[in-house]
Parts: C-alpha cells; sequence; structure tokens
DNA sequence: ATACGTGGTTTCTTTTTGATACCATCGCCC
DNA sequence: GGGCGATGGTATCAAAAAGAAACCACGTAT
C-alpha cells in the first residue's frame, strides 16, 4: 500500500492514490495522460489498424513517439500487437479486453474537447484581451 | 472548418477532429493530455485549494510547472483564480462551469488507473517476462 | 536578527520530443 | 536489371519541455 497522506475530503474507496508520488497509479496516468495515447487509444475504438495507417491517421505524431506509445500500451496489457509474416511484414493494432474498458473515459475526454472546443476559444480570447 | 480527411469509420457529428493536426481540438487535448493537468483538475473536483495545497497534495509536482498548467487551465476558461489581498497573498483556485462539465471524464480516467492498476501490473510482469 | 509562509519567477541541468535518415525485404515498372 | 515505393521499425541529433534549486517581496513569529 503505497498510500501516504491522503490531501483532502476525498472518498477513497482503495488502497491506490493518484496524488501519492510514488503510486503505482501514478504510472498510468503517465501513460494516459499523454495526448498521443488518447489519440491512438481513440482511434483503435473500433477498427483493428496497422502501424502506418495509425501514422497517416493520427495527424503529426513522429513514427518514433508512436512506436514507443504501441510499445508502452502493449506492455500495460491495452493493446495487443498481431505480426503476420508477409512480406514486408504486417503488423495489426487492437484493443485488447482491458482496453475496452478504459475506452469509455478516453473517448469522453476526446469528445469534450470536440464539443466544447469553441468554448474554450472564447474564454481564451476574454483572457488574451484582459491581460496583453 | 479545419477537418481535413477522415480517418475511418468513424461518425463524426462536428466539424472538429482531434485527429487533425491543425485543429484547434488538438490544444485541448495537448493540455488534457498531460498528467498535471488532470491531476489539478481531479483535485479541484470538489474543492477550492490554493496554490500551496495543490502543490503539496499532488505529490511531485514542481512549482513552475503548477504555476504554468494552472495559468493554461485558467486561460481556456476551466478554473478560477482568486486572489484575496491579504498578506501575504492568498490565492484561491476552483473550477468554473466548463470546467464542471470536464470533471466526469477526467474523474473517470484517474478512477480507470486507480481501479484496474493491478491488472495493469499483471501484464507487464507478463510482458517483461516473456521479451527479457 | 533570523527563520518561515505566501505565490510565484528565474536560472540551469537533464529528460523528452520531433525531424530526419537509415535499414532489409519484396513487388512493380520500364 | 536499375530505380522506386511500401512495409515496420531503429539510430542520430537538435530543439523543446520538465525538474531542481535559488531567489523575490512582504509580513509575522521566534
Amino acid at each position: 500500500m503505497v498510500t501516504s497522506e491522503k490531501p483532502a475530503s476525498r472518498p477513497q474507496s482503495l488502497c491506490f492514490n493518484v496524488y501519492a508520488k510514488d503510486c503505482p497509479t501514478r504510472m498510468v496516468l503517465d501513460r494516459l495522460g499523454d495526448k498521443w495515447a488518447l489519440l491512438v487509444l481513440d482511434r483503435l475504438q473500433n477498427d483493428v489498424v496497422r502501424f502506418n495507417a495509425l501514422k497517416r491517421d493520427i495527424h503529426g505524431i513522429s513514427q518514433k513517439v508512436l512506436s514507443q506509445v504501441l510499445k508502452n500500451l502493449e506492455r500495460d496489457g491495452l493493446i495487443l500487437r498481431t505480426a503476420y509474416p508477409t512480406v514486408p511484414v504486417t503488423v495489426e493494432y487492437s484493443l485488447k479486453p482491458l482496453g475496452t474498458t478504459l475506452i469509455a473515459a478516453v473517448s469522453s475526454l476526446t469528445h469534450w474537447a470536440e464539443t466544447h472546443m469553441s468554448e474554450i476559444q472564447d474564454a481564451q480570447h476574454l483572457y488574451d484581451a484582459s491581460k496583453g
């Protein structure tokens, strides 16, 4: 049990605590608190996708970062990597059951971003106008 | 409308698309896809919290990063910064309505991390055992 | 006098990211 | 048979970001 002092009135049903520095859940949040990982998971929500397809679809991700993200997600048991011995090799990525339990949360984040974008832009303009 | 080619069979109800590099939603995902921002938002869920209290509670965050994160979240209209002219100055941070609409999504991510931690650890051990 | 708490900013070092090039292997085109 | 492209990556290096630590003004308590 890695829980240290709890910060405040927060009903803590488990012995894990994201606020504690050395709590393993922090590692998970490191992984999930990464826009690329969120985008990859979101992209895999309904499809089985190949490496280069992910690279094309998730505009702006570099090959290096994509392979790192995929490796980490695979290690965490969230996604499945399947390589077919074709030539050139074919590699498919898909969600594993554990990843599927996460998708709802991830998806609501990306969906929130798409839904509330205009309100955020308004807020930014207001902020920038008020403080040079 | 910044939407470029859509990646696949993904029902797109809006003109924003997180997959597009220059879509404004990407900026939001940059902000939200950041473990510190997620932790700050989660911490503000039910409380009004002062700067140093956040720093103490969110174990491991540096003062510099915390002030950056807070400034960004304030600019996005998600949180409210209130400074009282006491000596020394008292600064309180709280969720604004827009931030409140986001909390459910953030909260389900952090909660997922706490709930599924052990499964992830199992997967990691399996992975590490299989690939030196 | 000295040390501490407040909410930060500045400086410097280390880590992470992004851009680019490269690899082996094969099919395709002319 | 000589390039060209596609596959799924790794290696290298510069730029950007994060982390650690010091510093700041201000006032209060020791």
